[in-house]
DNA sequence: CTTATATATGTTATATTATTACATATTGTT
DNA sequence: AACAATATGTAATAATATAACATATATAAG
């Protein structure tokens, strides 16, 4: 291996993992990462689960919680996701990151009753999409 | 049994771990239910997920889903629940439910870029609480 | 360049979370 | 009483995720 991660590089497990979510039309769990990338050479759960946990950390990549499954950031890549919002088709499945400024910045500035402050946020909505309705 | 569900009445199974749940004071897993409820006479993890879906479709109880954790419904008790937000202290992992109209009411007016309107929506909210900063 | 430290990788085993499949029982309705 | 719908019981297994430990590579400091 030449390097490791200077400035924002990926690591060689890191950008497998990373290219094939980042191509992938829909979100994908970390089973199916581990299928898919075996002919790399990666051959345990747990390496592709370190991936993806610095992937999520480094914001190019977000799970979506109630899928179990990992979808690459559409928006402002490669920014650290402290704020993310996702539209999820409960027919299709079909899934896709909410890029709203009016929606980030409400929720960036929402304080709860006892004033506490959030750094950090995920909402997840349910509906019909286009297609589907 | 007398009789099952008339009204909104629970069954047997439903009860017992919706009481432990409610009395709970923190969120609790499901196997963790499971080990709590064994003395009660359920046995396996399928009777316990089948209440926690039954309960979590009538809105008497919600899921953490970054914690894969159940908590009771601390907002208008029994309804249904297509609109959930909580506040979780990444320090101690209190979680609490969020009620706030002015939130609840612009989540449900969102539309995304496409006029998409949705049907329900579950929000998680991350900082430290009080006692933890 | 060499040493130290932090970070990344490889590997095995195991823990945790959730569902499939099938049988039986109870309820509410006709 | 007969039926359909819902709830329960049980065993097996699938799917998701982490612990523990060894090795390798990268970056920073001397």
């Amino acid at each position: 291996m030449r390097r490791m991660h200077k400035e924002n590089n990926l690591t060689k497990n890191q950008q497998i993992i990373f290219d094939l979510i980042d191509k992938s039309p829909e979100p994908l769990k970390a089973y199916s990462i581990l299928f898919n990338v075996q002919k790399k050479g990666i051959k345990a759960p747990l390496q592709v689960y370190r991936a993806l946990d610095k992937l999520v950390e480094m914001g190019k990549i977000h799970k979506i919680e109630s899928r179990n499954a990992f979808i690459a950031c559409q928006n402002s890549s490669c920014q650290v996701s402290k704020a993310t919002a996702f539209s999820i088709c409960e027919m299709c499945e079909k899934i896709t990151e909410i890029s709203s400024s009016s929606l980030s910045k409400y929720l960036a500035n929402f304080k709860d009753k006892d004033g506490m402050k959030y750094s950090k946020y995920n909402l997840e909505f349910f509906g019909l999409c286009k297609k589907c309705r």
